[in-house]
DNA sequence: TCCAAATACATGCATGACGCATGTATTTGA
DNA sequence: TCAAATACATGCGTCATGCATGTATTTGGA
């Protein structure tokens, strides 16, 4: 192998080596089968519902507006999926002062779910984690947090990156954006 | 603080620390969201449909059975699927020698399909993987590669996983099983 | 002060991607 | 030889969603 090749080789593993890419890719695949899997056992609906649960108990008294932007649904997607939760007694709509307004809050029960929901993904994650060592998930960790937090977005990114996160655990949330979410 | 508060801490970091998992399930709807939007600009068709076309790309073919369970769908579903594909003039049908299979093959336009949404998942994912330096890439890929590595699975749980996969790229594939993937 | 535009939400209607139950054709095995 | 198993097809219903549109409230000029 001559120098140019050498270097050549080394360009081409440099800028085009696309493995990474790929195995985020089906970690993709696996953590939403799973997720997916555990939670509609917790709670049978899917879409964005039991984001939505997740957001709002996050985020009490969000509005109809926001729920839609935050779960990148329709307006009447979203008004709809409040319909759902409230029909499943989950949440309940408040009248904002704006009297155009409705402030969605979880109702105790919908309170319970969500933490059914949550502990079920972090249980579905976790399977998937389990053969790493404390050290090594510390790494990966800690790469995730730089990556997320160069993660080009605007304030909105964020509040949809972790509408399915339980905000009590990261400490802080990595992703740009002012401080803490609320 | 004293030691034994001391050791309690860090047991408790040591066991209970979530953050690696609430991480990766960020880390699981971004890529979600963008490889879902990125999909959908290069083949408009939802659920399991573009990952049936790389699938089938990945393993010509494959009968309709086959297909159902690395899909996950039940068999009507698979079926339907097909027959979609098939309308869209990306698959076709051939008979198989046992009379009753169906073996499903791309056509020429399903495998230029197939080529647009393996590059369009690709930029989505390397959308997200930008800020990390070639370190931290290598550093990342081998953590996955640990991971996955160890992932309790059966040989289908490794077809499931590299569904949506580009099979070209990985060298080898480090989910357990027999060897390559075909 | 009044009214048009903007905003927030609701609703009729359609669609796409599924699942369940069931039907048909082929193969297998005792 | 024939009942059971296998592979696929189809009728029917459902769920989550989008588009178009309607209604109620607020706002920002003229």
């Amino acid at each position: 192998m001559t120098i140019l090749e050498k270097y050549a080789r080394r360009m081409y593993w440099s800028f085009m080596d696309k493995t990474l890419e790929n195995l985020i890719g089906a970690l993709s695949v696996i953590t939403a089968d799973r997720i997916g899997d555990a939670v509609s056992g917790a709670y049978p609906r899917g879409g964005e519902t039991p984001a939505a649960l997740t957001a709002i108990g996050a985020s009490p008294g969000l509005t109809v507006s926001a729920l839609q932007a935050v779960l990148r649904l329709s307006q009447p997607g979203a008004a709809r999926l409040v319909d759902r939760l409230v029909a499943d007694g989950l949440a309940e709509k408040r009248p904002g002062e704006d009297a155009r307004q409705s402030l969605v809050h979880l109702t105790p029960k919908g309170r319970r779910m969500r933490r059914k929901i949550l502990d079920a993904r972090h249980d579905a994650i976790s399977a998937i984690t389990a053969p790493l060592s404390r050290k090594e998930r510390d790494a990966f960790a800690a790469l995730l947090n730089r990556m997320l937090s160069r993660y080009p977005s605007c304030e909105m990114d964020k509040y949809q990156a972790c509408r399915m996160c339980d905000q009590s655990i990261c400490d802080p949330c990595p992703m740009p954006g002012e401080g803490v979410r609320r």
